[in-house]
DNA sequence: CTGAAAGCGCTTACAG
DNA sequence: CTGAAAGCGCTTACAG
């Protein structure tokens, strides 16, 4: 029913190849006379090439999978819009498959799942692989690069902000502003929060202070909420949050607590999503840009050239203060 | 060099037809014996199905195509969770293609691309389609389901909220409240604002009210933030933003201009995400549940059992004042 | 329970 | 510039 290059070449009186040939445009194969016959027999019949045939000769799809973590964040979308639109510019699709969230299971039946497809690469976002699907990853041949986590090792192909230096950034702007007791919220014990916690520890250190207050989390709202009161009794001035829904959580449990934002505490979130200017005050934040880590991971995966890291930004709104030295 | 059931059947000293029948569970059709040994001898080749050519054969792909608009919601990825979970639990894969911004070009483009791959079901999340493509999808013979708008008729599937009933349910809620002054923000001129515009009048109208403010706007926070100005001189007592973004942006600039939430304006949003209690006060809002919708359009599409409308749920939170009739 | 054979819709050397 | 033919990796009647 749906008709093939068979009916068109059945058609116009040439060659199932003949056909082939003007219709993946192998240009100087074909005379302008028959490209023009083929093309208007193509129209009238309503043809559509059949991808997957050619997929299957081609041993090849033209299809980037994005593997990525149930859990949604607030910023999944921004990289989800890079990674779609920058592959659409290069003519590949893109297809979603799910991770569960940290499951193992889960997530090495979707990088079964991209191998059976023969996808041209696979992006794993928010992904901390293990020791086995890493070995899948290398074995199959088709390249694969981390989205938004690096690994710390340049063998592995990856895209992120750089997390060790953001965090020292993040530090060096409250040091610089007088702070000099500075918590670190909501981070976890993972790649990227080790990194988080090297840089901020490292910028401490070279301002010769030895305190660091550190506080585990999920990067979650919830997080943000129960842990300031950990941080109560400690008295920090500034608080550096894992995550925007961190520094919100934080946010409103203080102002709850009545403390004041930023008179009393100061807070600086990384991330700096939408949310950053909705709170009350706006937040300060260590800006990444999502949008160009998901585009800038295509162009890894598919061999151009792009960076490791992608850079930051330091945004100021409203939730730091100047504190003065000492005080 | 990757394994092929020919490689199996090899090894095996069995036929392909073979090979295939256990590989694909074809239960009955094959003895225990030679299943173990099939068996064992893909996990020793590192066999792994090629998905491309079981589609090629079957002419069916076990892919659902989801088409996107550009914009990104702050609530998009709940749907695409929504959608991805429920495809994986039915065993389809989940494409995405870009539909870009209201661009009836890359629009068409994406149908087009979907239709190629010879994809289950096509799903169309926020996107007002214009007559060509939709009679490009019907008469394409393959399923297709719009996700989050609901066209006024059923004779197109579609998921989504009952914005009508939705909109006059958040009236009754100001109304029972003792507003009588109620404005409409941020809502666009298709088919989700014109529903809603209608539930807000019939919901006023019923009680007799005849005044109507309704200002128009894109969704998003800036919006909000514009069109508090144009409420003030209207003195209503209370609105209902069209989204959170909406609600965000009213409320931040009531606060700018020094007018108490909800003392002086009460706000309800419709969407009720996440947004809802990072603001301060919190947005009581009318919530969707875009998860169930994206799931249940899955559902829809793949010819299962599922509603067109899925149920909303009022959700109290901080931003509404109870004022005396009159007042 | 198993095998030989045809076929899914394309692409691409090879020969002319 | 064009056609005949082989082949991509599977599935599935059909016959035994």
């Amino acid at each position: 029913m749906k008709p093939t290059i068979k009916d068109i070449a059945a058609e116009s009186g040439v060659s199932i190849a003949t056909v082939s040939r003007v219709l993946s445009h192998k240009t100087g194969t074909y005379s302008e006379k028959t490209q023009t016959k083929i093309l208007a027999v193509a129209k009238r019949l309503g043809y559509r090439k059949n991808s997957t045939a050619v997929e299957l000769v081609k041993k090849k799809a033209a299809v980037i999978a994005l593997i990525i973590n149930a859990t949604p964040t607030n910023f999944s979308t921004q990289i989800i819009d890079g990674i779609q639109r920058r592959a659409s510019e290069l003519g590949q699709g893109v297809i979603i498959l799910y991770a569960g969230n940290r499951n193992a299971e889960l997530q090495h039946q979707a990088i079964v799942t991209a191998l059976e497809r023969a996808v041209s690469g696979i992006l794993l976002a928010a992904i901390e692989p293990d020791a086995e699907d890493l070995t899948l990853l290398k074995e199959s041949h088709v390249p694969f690069c981390f989205v938004s986590v690096y690994l710390g090792t340049d063998k592995v192909l990856s895209v992120s902000s750089d997390n060790e230096k953001l965090a020292a950034t993040t530090t060096d702007y409250l040091l610089d502003r007088g702070h000099t007791h500075i918590g670190l919220a909501g981070v976890d014990t993972y790649h990227t929060g080790s990194q988080r916690i090297a840089g901020y520890q490292k910028a401490l250190a070279a301002r010769d202070i030895q305190e660091t207050t550190i506080k585990y989390g999920d990067y979650s709202y919830e997080s943000g909420r129960q842990l300031l009161a950990e941080f109560l009794p400690l008295k920090v001035t500034a608080i550096i949050a894992a995550s925007d829904m961190v520094a919100a959580g934080l946010l409103n449990a203080a102002q709850e607590a009545g403390i004041a934002v930023p008179e009393q505490l100061s807070l600086v979130s990384i991330d700096g999503t939408d949310i950053c200017r909705i709170t009350t005050p706006a937040l300060t934040s260590l800006t990444q840009d999502f949008y160009q880590i998901g585009a800038q991971s295509v162009d890894r995966v598919m061999g151009e050239k792009a960076a490791t890291f992608v850079p930051v930004e330091m945004v100021e709104r409203g939730s730091v203060k100047s504190v003065s030295r000492g005080g």
